[in-house]
DNA sequence: CTGAAAGCGCTTACAG
DNA sequence: CTGAAAGCGCTTACAG
């Protein structure tokens, strides 16, 4: 396959390889009539420019990293397809990536970004991530960085998120508000900034209350799995402890500990109150559908990839940036698994 | 931020971009002297060799294009998952595309991964392609290709998928061995091939076992959703025809079905079984839990890649490519939808 | 309006 | 063991 190149063009109508570029750029300084050659040459020959050699000039690769925990999960998955569709639109490509939750392999995955030399990364980061020198190392490099969801705050950049406290907040209060008293809380690893965040909001919600707040209804999902909220339902079930309502770290623990209490019998919301987070789309189809808090994942990533092209858009310029953070709303979304 | 070139470490230690470019690559015709101190320096000065540059001379991007027809779809982000998985491992990226079932855009997709030199290109086709004429034009182009799950037959390139037919008839044969008599099909939409043959299992297992095809029991879901899988319930139900068994094209229209008789108090297996497809992991958690047909959609993906880094390879070697088509087993998982 | 030339940063065949 | 030179394919400041 004969690559065609400016070079062929060139050759080919008798003229010189920058007038061909030219031509081809829409530069006024050429010919009507040589404009016309050229590009029609180009379109017959089905001339594409070569990539490689235009980033080399433009020292822009018009791609963009994406860093995500996993992408098999409706959360984050969202967010891709946010981020893809809206960077497409404005001639951005996207590499993506999955930490899965393991901060070595994150490290080397934003390694291979900075080499790739990407126009800019995003990244929501793994539950592992305490040694912040490798997302530093981003920011020194000069390339373009916006964090969201499970971000850290000690990092100098742009982030999307939304407020985790004051969502756990919000859950923990409608569990409250119809009628529990005893709330066990099914958290996150003790690291996330989110997963502490949201056990704040729950702890708060039950001070404010003036509820009792007893640590030994709080377990701790290593993994945020299924299984764990079966178990820790079922651990909780065969317990003596008094419990009328959970509220899970995520939609995925409150379905496994509502497949536990369907499969023993225990009633939704009459014996227990379940209410999740995240709002996935399984939550509303499963028996009983699953009270959550909606967490936009679609409108984060549209917000993360419009704040990070403006940024590579402004450095280009030369224009000085200033960092943003975007907490986006989230609300309680009542359905069966809660009472009235 | 000073780019650390070859140009500046050669001229720091004082001799050549050559012989440093070298050194850097294990070429065995450098000095152990010389070749420590420009590794040294290297590593001091962070080096990284600039990938537009190398890009430019080895004529490869070490990144692969995949377009899919959406990422927010538990069988396709399982494919994504290990494909990108994979392909790290070998050294290679991945930019993904979503065509959102819409012909227009997979084409301009395509179009966007040649222009960017990707190394090769996967593709699950869009419900509606009929011209072939834009996949044709990769394999013309010279980069590698494979499809997978929504291939078309017509195209000269390896494939990955399942025997749809086949697992639709085992899907079909699950109801009639259990006793089912009047089996519906929720169908996909007329065009793509792994919907079409679905239906075609199904009839053939009708068949087979002497079963009356009724074409007045076949739906057609144009957009494969919950909410076409609760309406057509719906509209069976409500309607007079005898019906004790669904096949739906997909889990997604059998939990919109099952929603529906759930709601209408219609008990599933004992009036009516269901039975989906793809083994969602959302089949598994719903009640009552949905037998399907286990559609390994990781397997698939990494098949897939695996296929095309061996074609990347061989073309690089100079070899000639055989093309192949690899068919995946699939199998029935028996739940509560359907009867012992 | 046109084009020679420099340069982006690397790799590699070749000469010494 | 070392390095000058050519070249990958483009862009753009500059001269005419």
């Amino acid at each position: 396959m004969e690559q065609v190149t400016l070079k062929s063009i060139a050759s080919e109508l008798g003229i010189s390889i920058t007038t061909a570029s030219k031509a081809l750029k829409n530069y006024p300084d050429v010919s009507p009539k040589t404009r016309k050659a050229v590009i029609d040459l180009a379109r017959k020959l089905n001339y594409i420019p070569n990539s490689f050699a235009v980033n080399l000039r433009t020292k822009e690769s018009k791609v963009i990293g994406l860093i995500i925990p996993e992408i098999v999960h409706y959360f984050f998955s969202n967010v891709v397809n946010a981020i893809i569709e809206y960077a497409e639109k404005k001639g951005y490509l996207i590499i993506t990536l999955q930490s899965n939750e393991s901060d070595k392999l994150e490290e080397k995955q934003i390694e291979l970004l900075l080499n790739k030399r990407v126009d800019g990364i995003l990244i929501s980061l793994s539950n592992n991530r305490k040694d912040l020198s490798p997302i530093h190392k981003i920011v020194e490099s000069g390339t373009p960085l916006v964090l969201f969801d499970k971000i850290s705050k000690l990092i100098n950049c742009s982030k999307v998120i939304i407020n985790d406290r004051d969502a756990a907040y919000a859950a923990t209060e409608h569990l409250i508000n119809t009628g529990c008293k005893d709330i066990a809380h099914f958290r996150g690893p003790l690291n996330p900034q989110n997963s502490i965040d949201r056990f704040l909001g729950y702890k708060k919600a039950l001070e404010d209350s003036k509820l009792h707040f007893d640590k030994s209804l709080v377990y701790t999902c290593e993994k945020v799995s299924f299984e764990e909220g079966y178990n820790f339902a079922k651990e909780l079930h065969q317990s003596n402890k008094k419990v009328d309502a959970i509220f899970a770290i995520t939609d995925l623990v409150a379905i496994g500990a509502i497949t536990y209490f369907n499969e023993a019998n225990v009633k939704i919301p009459e014996d227990i109150s379940i209410i999740g987070f995240s709002n996935w789309f399984m939550a509303s189809v499963i028996s009983p559908s699953l009270s959550s808090v909606d967490q936009p994942g679609y409108e984060m990533g549209k917000k993360a990839i419009k704040l990070l092209l403006k940024e590579i858009k402004a450095i280009k310029k030369g224009k000085k940036i200033k960092h943003k953070t975007i907490v986006l709303p989230t609300n309680v979304i009542k359905r069966s698994s809660t009472r009235d």
